[in-house]
DNA sequence: GGGCTGACCTACT
DNA sequence: CAGTAGGCCAGCC
């Protein structure tokens, strides 16, 4: 299903990834409640209208690689944003072990709010 | 309704 | 570890 709140529940998972670290589509997805529509949130960030101020920048693919084609303008800025944030590129591969956002509790209740 | 597309994922070579 | 194949699900002709 497709419903508006749906989309809501996405967008409000993106904002809770805190700085500095990263999430993958699938995990974006699991957590918001839509296990198996990956590619879907994919299309919701593509679509998103900037007044939502998501941090896209930090859901990559499962490989921890930037989803963009390298040397793309979407590429280079999305890895530059991350880089300020400090998250590390070694080969152009960000250290899942290292840097994927591990969901708590108390971030989702203490966390900054997502509105 | 049918067929193609995609900011994906997993498993298997 | 890199490359491929198949599966997946929502959107858009």
């Amino acid at each position: 299903m497709t419903s508006k709140r749906d989309q809501q529940t996405v967008y409000q998972t993106v904002k809770r990834i805190p700085p500095g670290c990263v999430a993958t589509y699938g995990q974006v997805a699991d957590l918001s409640n839509a296990p198996g529509r990956a590619r879907w949130v994919g299309y919701l960030l593509r679509q998103s209208p900037p007044e939502e101020k998501l941090p896209w920048h930090r859901v990559v693919n499962a490989k921890g690689r930037i989803s963009f084609p390298e040397g793309s303008e979407k590429h280079t800025m999305q890895r530059r944003l991350l880089e300020e944030e400090g998250v590390v590129f070694t080969q152009g591969v960000i250290d899942l072990k290292q840097f994927q956002w591990i969901f708590s509790l108390p971030d989702w209740l203490f966390g900054p709010p997502p509105e």
